[in-house]
DNA sequence: CGGCTTTGACCGGCGC
DNA sequence: GCGCCGGTCAAAGCCG
């Protein structure tokens, strides 16, 4: 499946889109989406849309270890199915983002802790997909990393809910942002986490 | 020793 | 009803 040219993709080049930090990884081919990322087309089906996919902060760091981070803001807010549909879908998984990331490493240090409990070989993918939880306490924020089955340069990350706390790097990341005077860094968007 | 990863088993949804 | 498939559980092992 080529995303790249599914219109309810959000596309991200490295030209609308800043890394101070690049040091790693390459984010020349950045985008995300919701909804699912299951079927081969992608195309949102306005009866089963999700309300809301926002992204509010998110620090990649090519290594763990520091010794280089991305730092990239995405925030996505989609109201269509304003309160149209019966509500009791709003579950708790409301929110799923996913991008896609040209990456030389499978899972990137987004500023959370991550505890990995499943790795699934699925269809359509050689290649494993890992899943991931928030081991924050009260958190049900659940991730899912696969690496792109027809270009393994890519990795698909997929996010399912919105954390209820604060990145553990979140101090470090709001001196970082804060220290650069950029426009294209919405500095109050992180505040919204 | 505590937290994390690994990995097979299990479960539920969905299509036939 | 059955089988497939994606997602989750949980026990065991690993590691700092």
């Amino acid at each position: 499946m080529d995303i790249s040219q599914n219109p309810s993709f959000t596309y991200f080049s490295d030209e609308n889109f800043i890394n101070p930090f690049m040091d790693n990884n390459d984010f020349s081919n950045l985008m995300f989406f919701d909804v699912d990322e299951g079927g081969n087309n992608g195309l949102i089906d306005n009866e089963i849309s999700s309300p809301t996919s926002i992204i509010s902060s998110e620090t990649f760091t090519g290594e763990s270890g520091g010794s280089g981070s991305a730092t990239t803001l995405i925030k996505k807010e989609s109201t269509r199915n304003t309160g149209s549909k019966d509500s009791d879908q709003t579950k708790e998984m409301g929110h799923r983002v996913a991008f896609r990331t040209r990456s030389k490493i499978d899972v990137m240090d987004d500023g959370f802790k991550w505890r990995k409990y499943g790795k699934k070989s699925v269809k359509n993918n050689i290649n494993k997909r890992n899943y991931y939880k928030c081991s924050s306490e009260g958190c049900s924020v659940k991730k899912r990393v696969e690496r792109d089955s027809e270009d393994a340069a890519y990795v698909i990350t997929t996010y399912d809910g919105v954390h209820n706390h604060e990145s553990p790097s979140h101090v470090y990341y709001n001196e970082m942002v804060l220290s650069y005077d950029h426009d294209n860094w919405n500095q109050h968007s992180l505040l919204q986490c």
